[in-house]
DNA sequence: CTAACTTAGTTTTATTTTTAGACTGAGTCG
DNA sequence: CGACTCAGTCTAAAAATAAAACTAAGTTAG
């Protein structure tokens, strides 16, 4: 399988992994985040070869993750901004990070520290459950495949059971 | 910069990324939620070459994501189990998941559908701020570096601002 | 006016990764 | 005995990535 047969998949996982899977990417919106916008700013912040950095750019582009906004003219030079879809990738790139800072920080903690304004405390983020709130076990989960679904593979069970000791 | 030099940085996402930052990885442990543990099961779910699904396995062991457990003798062969560190992958899976189902659903909506047993309702996961349980909005947000911290590259400001229109 | 500098890429070539598909090995089943 | 199962490995070809030089359209310094 190619690379863009997996956008073409039923699974929105493999949607997202054609747009998002690789080293990179997650890296570059993570410092859209923090404010970057300018292709050698990326380039020396990550240490990304260039070519591979317009590659990704391009694509995040067609994707509609990020936009190309002039910021002067002659010649007229582009930054990269977020698209509202790719603001909404916040929540995702919030608990991926909150898993690198518990399983990847080194004894002086997480290299960056995020202060919720709304509330004013330090914060980690948790997957909360759109219905009740509370956060989520994948143990307290079932899925099943939409009614009519015969294309997409078997849905194996519902809750994750005893998958670790 | 090379693969396995992107664990080296001192950033969780960089860190992150050299572990599931591959087309593959996320929907491997994607199938792993849903209960797939053995490598012809991933085999033909995914379309993935052997060879790099052998290679992804062996990463995600390595890195404690993923446990061999033998499961028969003669011969003895082993399956592929979320440890608690792959577990505690949920959170970020499942974010990526609702924004996926967002923007890559067809009319028929989401290929898979969840229920939250605690609450018995189908749900999607937002990502709430563990001090105070609103979901989170990246404009409220401020980042910054720890304290002293000279490798890190500067974090450009705290709130993402008028990133988008 | 010329030389150096800025920014955002592109080009080129080498290296690394990924892919597809055949093949292996230990053992069971009919 | 021959076919089948499962979990891989091997090999060769194709694709992606890396490093570093180069281009293009201006701007600034001397």
């Amino acid at each position: 399988m190619k690379w863009d047969d997996l956008g073409d998949q039923q699974c929105s996982i493999a949607r997202s992994s054609a747009v998002l899977g690789d080293r990179w990417t997650l890296l570059i919106i993570s410092d859209c985040f923090l404010g970057v916008r300018r292709f050698d700013m990326f380039f020396e912040r990550l240490g990304i070869p260039r070519t591979t950095l317009a590659n990704r750019l391009s694509l995040l582009e067609e994707h509609d993750v990020l936009t190309a906004v002039p910021y002067q003219d002659n010649p007229t030079r582009y930054e990269y901004r977020l698209t509202p879809k790719g603001l909404e990738l916040y929540p995702m790139l919030a608990t991926l990070l909150a898993w690198g800072d518990k399983y990847y920080s080194d004894e002086a903690g997480p290299p960056i520290i995020r202060t919720h304004t709304e509330c004013g405390h330090d914060f980690q983020v948790f997957a909360g459950c759109s219905e009740c709130g509370e956060p989520v076990d994948p143990r307290a989960v079932t899925a099943r495949k939409r009614p009519d679904d015969k294309d997409f593979p078997p849905v194996l069970r519902g809750p994750v059971s005893k998958a670790h000791r």
